[in-house]
RNA sequence: GCCCCGUUCGUCUAGUGGCCUAGGACGCCAGAUUCUCAAUCUGGUAACACGGGUUCGAAUCCCGUACGGGGUGCCA
């Protein structure tokens, strides 16, 4: 019998002391399982994982750990190297494939199995006699009795008594290893130092452990992720929670913005500021500053820093993101009708609205569809209900067949319709915007309307307008 | 049930025994500005889960309670 109390306790290379300083033996994975689509939980994880690699010097490595081979799909592997790349979370080694390693992992079994530290047994858990492998034969780890010691940077050290492991599988009768068997081998054979991951895996980490010191290897320093959670602070799980970052992207969520946002989920920097450029977040990332509280994971805050990182942009990397945006979003518009100059032109003036990419669709599908798409909310609060809508549509109509057809002029034609009926600026053009644009929202009015569309087409949307009302009303 | 983990404004966090009448950010509310909406600026709202200790002094240390979560598979 054997008493294990050896900790997963390393010498603190995360040290402020030591900070800045190369630390060359540092090595950590970032080890996901491509059973779906990359989550935001897996991202934040892959990013803690590089930003401690990062701030002191060490090696990423990236392990796929596609030991279930009925889930795995190559799609999904390919979907974590597209959206680790997207985030710039980039990797020094690997990737290593988990289940090119099946004889590594059967190997180690074998050892534990001639060393008496694991036996056979059956499906029904009677434990066989005999050390030779075979199918249908499982193989279970001989817990010792003793107390694990697990030496978190996050939690602390955490005791767990052996009694609670028994002796856990870690070769199926299928011929298959299980999860911590093959994570323990990958680890110790990958010399990774640091083993940082969520939470809900603390539980298996003293599995980890035993296996690696009956291995007669040093099992790496842990760290346990604060989960993310959901409204219902339950852990984030892709069935019940749009957690993708597929559908982020497609929403028109910039990487850097979901970069910047994830780093400050169970983290936050000593002098607090929070929008900053991922080189300062490295500088600033200490693994033992990580909380041990779950997180929500906050949609509006996102959507604040992405709309800041979106006013950060040139307005020709705005232009390029948008077209970029566009070309694999649904839009309102018969293709045909599209601008590329009219976009770039729209840009200064809707920069500052935009919270995700998506935003700039309702900001500029009226220059381009063939009539515009009224909001009927937007209708009945600005035409229907809108202080003498009626006689500024008709002003209007009248004003603007002859004036000059510039901006300024058109806009303070309209502004002098309003006048005359005793209607101010923000009342005067409602009906007008509602009636062009569909919207009583938007970008700003009068210049794109002057410069985009015709006088002719403005009249005619008025007109329409016009007679909608008159008809509707009477 | 059992084991483990957690608990500072609605949310994300700062805080590592005195600098805390608890700071920042998002949200929300109000005002300024404005052709709408935003953006921007100004102001405001709002928290140390509870109860005991320890200490001259506790959000910070200890114990208990409550609540929440994770795990409990030949899933990962």
């Amino acid at each position: 019998m054997r008493s294990t109390t050896a900790t997963a306790h390393g010498p603190a290379p995360n040290d402020p002391a030591h900070h800045g300083v190369t630390t060359p033996s540092v090595r950590v994975r970032f080890a996901p399982s491509p059973t779906g689509y990359l989550h935001v939980g897996s991202a934040r994880t892959a990013l803690f994982n590089w930003l401690y690699a990062r701030s002191v010097g060490g090696v990423m490595v990236l392990r796929i750990e596609d030991t279930d081979e009925n889930r795995n799909r190559p799609e999904l592997t390919n979907a974590i190297f597209e959206y680790l790349s997207w985030l710039g979370i980039d990797y020094d080694e690997g990737p290593y494939y988990q289940s090119e390693r099946k004889e590594r992992h059967r190997e180690a079994v074998q050892q534990l199995l001639n060393e008496g530290l694991a036996y056979l047994c059956d499906t029904d858990n009677n434990e066989l006699a005999g050390t030779t492998m075979s199918a249908g034969k499982a193989v279970r780890f001989r817990t010792p009795s003793g107390i694990t010691h697990i030496g978190d940077v996050v939690r602390g050290e955490v005791a767990v008594d052996h009694s609670q492991l028994g002796d856990f599988v870690i070769w199926r009768s299928d011929g298959s290893p299980t999860f911590v068997l093959a994570n323990a081998v990958d680890d110790a054979d990958m010399s990774i130092t640091h083993a940082i991951r969520g939470e809900d895996l603390l539980s298996s980490a003293p599995r980890a452990v035993l296996l690696a010191e009956a291995l007669g290897a040093t099992p790496p320093v842990y760290a346990h992720l604060p989960l993310l959670v959901n409204e219902q602070r339950k852990k984030l799980a892709k069935r019940r929670d749009d957690v993708s970052l597929e559908s982020y992207r497609k929403q028109g969520y910039l990487a850097s913005a979901m970069a910047n946002y994830l780093a400050l989920l169970g983290w936050g920097p000593r002098d607090e500021l929070e929008i900053r450029p991922m080189s300062e977040i490295i500088e600033q990332f200490r693994l033992e500053d990580v909380n041990k509280a779950s997180a929500f994971f906050d949609v509006a805050k996102l959507q604040h820093f992405n709309g800041v990182y979106i006013r950060q942009l040139s307005s020709a990397d705005l232009l390029e993101a948008l077209v970029a945006h566009l070309q694999t979003s649904q839009v309102p518009w018969p293709p045909e009708r599209f601008s590329l100059s009219v976009v770039a032109d729209m840009v200064g003036l809707v920069q500052e609205k935009l919270r995700t990419l998506d935003d700039i669709v309702p900001q500029i599908d009226w220059l381009f569809c063939p009539d515009p798409i009224t909001d009927e909310a937007s209708w009945d609060k600005a035409v229907v209900r809108g202080k003498a809508a009626e006689e500024i549509l008709a002003g209007a109509i009248a004003a603007l067949a002859n004036c000059s057809w510039d901006p300024d002029a058109v806009k303070e034609t309209v502004f002098s319709v309003g006048e005359a009926n005793g209607v101010n600026r923000s009342k005067a053009q409602a009906p007008v915007r509602v009636a062009v644009t569909g919207r009583s929202v938007g970008p700003p009015l009068f210049e794109p309307m002057v410069r985009h569309l015709t006088r002719q087409e403005v009249l005619r949307r008025l007109q329409t307008a016009h007679t909608r009302l008159t008809t509707e009303t009477s």
